[in-house]
DNA sequence: TTGAAAGCGCTAACAT
DNA sequence: ATGTTAGCGCTTTCAA
């Protein structure tokens, strides 16, 4: 149906050794012959079958890439990031998505190493490094992206969110705030953990007492929020600055604190983390921690293509954390 | 490095072609033999080259998925549709991001062909079929996905825009108003022109006669939106309706009304398209119109099963129309 | 029930 | 400069 090199060589009458040649600029072809190879493959409409390729050359210029929830507001341009630089080096990249589902999760990594992808990207949600590596052959390129697994020694790409924690709650305090609360979720323990670390940290440096009772947990979501803080408002307490672990959860907040009458930020101030969408949006303004999703994605695909060039016994495992950024906007 | 299918016949000291059939579950394998050849397999770890299989098979178990814009809040969801029933299927998805460029989605297409894939959905920004199908063998199963090119004899899946726009202006007009204005933008123009057609349609039907200047177009974003409709209040002109062709122009124009003192919905109604998932926060709540986008997926990777399952001259062209939904909330 | 061998489309080593 | 051929990992006849 669709022509094979063999339909080209017949058709320019030579062997089709010679045509492979001439189709992938290799020496030892008259310019003639190359020029009149060229021009019939394409009259003929020829595309070289990257399967058979691959076969041969145990390369399919094709990586992996497996993500969590392609409908965040979160991953989708890290994917940018990692799709715009491998498509420049000359990669095509392979999407999956697991819904934060471990089974499905290793479903894409067989589906990927069963089609023979050169390396694979993952933003696991797995805890052990186990989980996800024993499946994969020693051999294949494997980068960690924005969380990794406890106990591997591949290399990964973060954000440091201590730091970024650190930052927001130092704002805070650089506000004159002094009645600080988190509000978070533990969905994501591995973030969770570390946003709480900063959380704390600040809290020290700005020479306030950390204590669990100004730590609430509940969900990834605006109605989370919204609750919790109508929870704490309604009991008597009276915070007068708010760190939410992400932006969702602080759009629910600045919601509850308004829908009480309060006043935001004159009465509290609120800073969020990650920076969706949204918080820039003209009756949000929300206060909050920039996460360089597409650098994340670009700083990954790099480490990618460096392995992806080099032998298995000369990969160096590298680390890379990124800075996140305060961003500054109404309310806070 | 990875064992093939001869290191496992060799350590189970069979021929390789019963390993073959042992692991395809053909028959002609002794119970016996056939266990030894599972348990080995699973020792050493063995999983199938999809990449040979494929040349054999001349069957990849892959699609392609082409999209433009994967950070958008519109096509993720879409994406999910076709991932979840495609997996469920046995498919593979590869997704490609051609940033609304019709160079790089040519690129996509070609790259997805090299691989073999057994299928594209395409939701294209191509104005001709000519343009995507003249690269695509004919035997390869096209799906076009919430938009498609003038021309093509191939089947898609959309939403009904222009019901989508009449539904909103009705709404509009049950509400009692009468000076209503289209806000929208050039960028896509096959579904302005849709909900230009419902804008219309609906004014018709409540009696009020459609003029050109009740029209104006900006681009996609928030900030295009706000001034837009600034401008028309700053000139003196009163209207008491807005249909917004998508979510974002309509949340500016919603900003747009009250930082000038104007209230919505008391004074102005405001409806959008899309419900994007920012329609539906606390702060926003925004009437609009709904787009299934998830079950868009769904439908296109059911009629691209159906064109896999059997052979391209049994293919019927299949035009599938889902009917968008009128959600109210706060602004209308 | 099992094995031998051809062949999928291609690249690369070896001949000519 | 060009042709011949082996072989990538697998499935599928055809023979035994």
């Amino acid at each position: 149906m669709t022509p094979t090199i063999k339909d080209v060589a017949r058709r320019a009458g030579i062997s089709y050794a010679t045509v492979s040649r001439a189709l992938n600029g290799k020496y030892g072809v008259s310019e003639e012959t190359r020029e009149k190879i060229l021009r019939i493959a394409r009259e003929m409409n020829y595309r070289p079958n990257a399967i058979a390729q691959g076969l041969v050359n145990r390369s399919t210029k094709t990586v992996g890439l497996v993500i969590p929830d392609i409908t965040s507001p979160f991953f989708p341009r890290v994917a940018l990031g990692v799709e715009d630089t491998m498509l420049e080096a000359g990669y095509s990249v392979f999407l999956c998505n697991t819904n934060w589902n471990l089974e499905r999760e290793k479903a894409c990594l067989d589906q990927l190493a069963r089609n023979q992808v050169d390396g694979i990207l993952v933003s696991s949600v797995a805890a052990q490094a186990r989980e996800v590596e024993k499946r994969m052959a020693p051999g294949m390129p494997l980068v960690y992206l924005s969380s990794y697994p406890e106990g591997t020694a591949r290399s990964y790409v973060r954000v440091d969110n201590v730091l970024g924690a650190d930052m927001a709650v130092s704002h805070l305090i650089s506000r004159g705030r002094r009645k600080i609360i988190f509000i978070g979720s533990v969905q994501e323990p591995y973030s969770l953990e570390d946003r709480l670390e900063g959380f704390r940290k600040a809290l020290q440096n700005g020479g306030i007492a950390p204590r669990d009772t100004m730590i609430h947990l509940g969900e990834f979501r605006e109605d989370s929020g919204y609750s919790i803080i109508q929870g704490i408002l309604k009991s008597g307490e009276r915070p007068d600055g708010i760190f939410a672990e992400n932006d969702l959860i602080a759009m629910g907040v600045v919601s509850g604190i308004r829908d009480l009458g309060f006043r935001v930020p004159e009465d509290i101030s609120v800073i969020g983390f990650d920076d969706i969408s949204i918080a820039s949006y003209r009756d949000v303004q929300l206060s909050t921690i920039h996460q360089p999703r597409y650098r994340i994605g670009r700083a990954a695909a790099e480490i990618m293509l460096e392995q992806l060039a080099r032998d298995a016994r000369e990969w160096t495992t590298q680390h890379k954390v990124l800075e996140p950024e305060l961003v500054i906007r109404g309310s806070s």
